[in-house]
DNA sequence: CTCATTACGTAATGAGCGTTACGTATCTGG
DNA sequence: CCAGATACGTAACGCTCATTACGTAATGAG
C-alpha cells in the first residue's frame, strides 16, 4: 500500500557506500550523497534514517560484499593458503576502483570529532571481528599440525592484518596493484615453516 | 615593537598538534584549537594563518618532534638494526600518549572531503620521504653487503612501512604496547639473511 | 470513487563551521 | 610622554551542515 519507491534502495545504498568509502563518515555531506545516489535528502531519511544509521547500513554491505575476503579465506586447507588469499584479497580490494582506494573500514576509523565515535567504534569492532576469525583458523591449524606448536595464531593473525592495513594506507597514497602484491610476498616470507 | 604575545607559540602549536594527532584535520574545529590552546581565534590566526597552515605547521612539529624515528634509525649499522629501530620507534610512538595513539601521519591521510586534499597531500609526500630515506639506506646496505644483492630495497621499505602503519591502525584500535611489539617481532621473521 | 497510506521534492530550521572587522590594551622608539 | 605598531578578546560575518515540516503525487483496499 502506499506510494511505491521510485529508486533502488539497494543502488542508492552502494552508491552512498562509495562516497563513504572515498571521504570518510565526517567528511561526507549530504549534499554528497544525494548528488551521488541521485535521492533527495528526505528520501535518504526515510530509507535509511540518519546519517549514522545509513553509514552503519553501508558498513553492513560492504562486510557483505566488499570486505569478506577474510571470511571467506579461511575455509582454504592450510594456514599458509589462507594467510596468503588474505593478502591478495586485500590488495585486490584495495586496488580495485581508482576512485575510492584503501578500505572502507579503514579510512573511516581513524581520526574525526566525537560526532563520529559510533561509526569509528562499528568499524573498530568490525576490524576485531575478522581478526577473531583469522585467529581461530590459525588455532585450527596448529591442532592440525599445520602450523607449529609453538606458533602464537593471535599474533599470526594481528601480524596479518597488520600488513593488510598497511597496504591499505599505503594503496591510499597511491600505490599500484603490482607494489602491494611485492610487498604481500614480502610479508609471507615470515611465515613459519610447517 | 608593539605588544608582545601573552602565550608561547611553540606550546601552542603542540597542544594543536595533539588536538589533529587525534582528530584529524576535518575533524578538529577551533572551537577544539581554543580550548587545547587556551589562545583566542584571532592569535590563532595572527600566529599561524588559516586553519591548514596551522595543520601544515603542526606536521612539521611532528615531523621534527615525534616522527623522525625513521630519520634516525637509519643510521644504525645493519639494514636489520634499522628495521628494527624502525618497527620499535612505530610501537613506541603509536602508544605513547594514551589520548592520541596511533600515527598523526596516517591519521589524518586516509579520508576527507575535498577541502581536505592538500593537508592529505601533505601528509602522503611525508609518508613517501620516509619510504625514500629508508630505501636508499637499504640499498647501501646492499653495496656494502650487508643484504643480499637479490634484494628489492625499494619493496624492503615500503613491507617495513606497512608493518608499521598497520600497527598504527591497530594502536588507534587500541592495541596494546605488548601486543604491537610481538606484532613488529614477528614481522622481522620475513627480514633476508645477510 | 474514496480514503488511508506511503513517497516525493521544496524549502526551511537551528546549530556549528572557518574566518575576520573592530575597538581596546600593551609594548618600544623617539 | 607621545606615536606607531602589534596583540588582545568580543562579536559578528556568510556559509554549510544534518535534519525535518509540509504540501503534493501516487498507490492499493474497500
Amino acid at each position: 500500500m502506499g506510494r511505491p519507491r521510485t529508486f533502488e534502495v539497494e543502488e542508492a545504498l552502494d552508491a552512498a557506500l562509495g562516497v563513504f568509502w572515498r571521504q570518510g563518515f565526517e567528511g561526507t555531506s549530504y549534499a554528497d550523497l544525494v548528488a551521488a545516489t541521485g535521492v533527495e535528502r528526505p528520501a535518504l531519511y526515510s530509507a535509511f534514517g540518519n546519517k549514522e544509521a545509513l553509514f552503519l547500513k553501508a558498513l553492513d554491505r560492504y562486510g557483505s560484499h566488499y570486505g569478506n575476503y577474510v571470511w571467506e579465506a579461511v575455509n582454504l586447507e592450510t594456514a599458509r593458503a589462507v594467510a596468503t588469499r588474505v593478502l591478495k584479497g586485500a590488495v585486490e580490494l584495495n586496488t580495485r576502483f581508482a576512485d575510492r582506494t584503501g578500505c572502507f573500514g579503514i579510512n573511516g576509523a581513524l581520526a574525526g570529532s566525537d560526532d563520529s565515535e559510533a561509526s569509528r567504534q562499528a568499524l573498530i569492532k568490525w576490524r576485531a571481528d575478522g581478526e577473531a576469525v583469522l585467529r581461530d583458523r590459525f588455532e585450527r591449524a596448529k591442532n592440525e599440525g599445520d602450523l607449529p606448536a609453538d606458533a602464537d595464531a593471535s599474533v599470526l593473525a594481528a601480524y596479518i592484518l597488520a600488513v593488510a592495513h598497511g597496504m591499505a594506507v599505503q594503496a591510499k597514497a597511491g600505490f599500484s596493484r603490482e607494489r602491494l602484491t611485492a610487498i604481500a610476498r614480502q610479508a609471507l616470507c615470515a611465515w613459519p615453516q610447517a
